[in-house]
DNA sequence: TATTATATAGGAATTAATACTATTTAGGAG
DNA sequence: CTCCTAAATAGTATTAATTCCTATATAATA
């Protein structure tokens, strides 16, 4: 799990507020901290872990904000949610195009990037038209390796 | 939507009786059936559809029994569970490697192969071991292209 | 055919996510 | 700075998917 550095997270709470402001949505208090503990690390995190942490902050705020600003911001292109094989969703603020290797014992999610993107048949088109493309690696991660009884 | 042909489809229920009797788990008449309606086609159906369709023919079929069966099956190898990005599991029969084209509007998912595996970053290995590979190209099928208003 | 451990049916419980509504508040106008 | 209003929130209720529970049924072996 990577913390995020300062400059970076700043630069994404600006794009926060230049898409608020876009889309004529407002900054509220809520959506600030529920963004910017989205955005603080690469961890991937769930929304209920995302309600605990916003809760410490702001003791009244509610799933429903919680849900209702992940979608809102998933909307505005800020925020992925990564579908995970099991359970909850999860949700990235890298916007970056990249990749995640899910582990399938721990569930920890990590990004990794490809130098290309991945050739795809040609019969691909026949299918429909590609809006995007989502790779995962599924394993053990070196955690869970070192960890083994 | 794809109708399997007779003869695969007999190859998949030969390759659940093998499996049933190498686990030593018994081959119940709702077992069959239930995967005889994933194997009979690769439309990828959730588990509700299934437990539609097998009470069809099986009226006092449960939602419990349809659940314990695919998980089993899951473990068995012979069907793998889908992760779709919202609501319901989807499950597919099909153990071919392969990868899905899934449709963002109907949530229609199709298959189709590559040639050759995507090339991973040299890094991944840092991540943990990597074990399996899933792709997902998502974007309009045909038929809801064909369907636009 | 009898035996027995596994699997099932039916319903209850759990969990994730969404809906509802009275109250609050961000942000613009004055 | 204060007022105003539409948008957002809190708290609760509800829905939807899945899992759990237990008495009964049954596949597979003897």
């Amino acid at each position: 799990m990577k913390r995020i550095s300062p400059s970076e997270l700043d630069r994404r709470v600006g794009e926060l507020r230049d898409a608020c402001r876009a889309e004529g949505l407002r900054l509220t208090h809520q959506r600030l901290e529920i963004f910017r503990e989205v955005a603080r690390s690469d961890e991937h995190p769930d929304a209920d872990t995302l309600f605990q942490r916003v809760r410490e902050k702001m003791p009244t705020v509610s799933h429903d904000t919680v849900y209702r600003t992940l979608a809102s911001l998933e909307a505005m292109g800020l925020v992925r949610r990564v579908e995970n094989i099991s359970g909850r969703a999860r949700y990235d603020a890298n916007t970056e195009p990249h990749h995640h290797f899910v582990c399938t014992r721990c569930g920890g999610i990590a990004d990794f990037y490809l130098k290309s993107a991945p050739p795809l048949p040609e019969g691909i088109d026949d299918l429909g038209s590609a809006e995007s493309l989502h790779l995962q690696v599924r394993g053990i991660c070196r955690k869970c390796m070192n960890q083994q009884t």
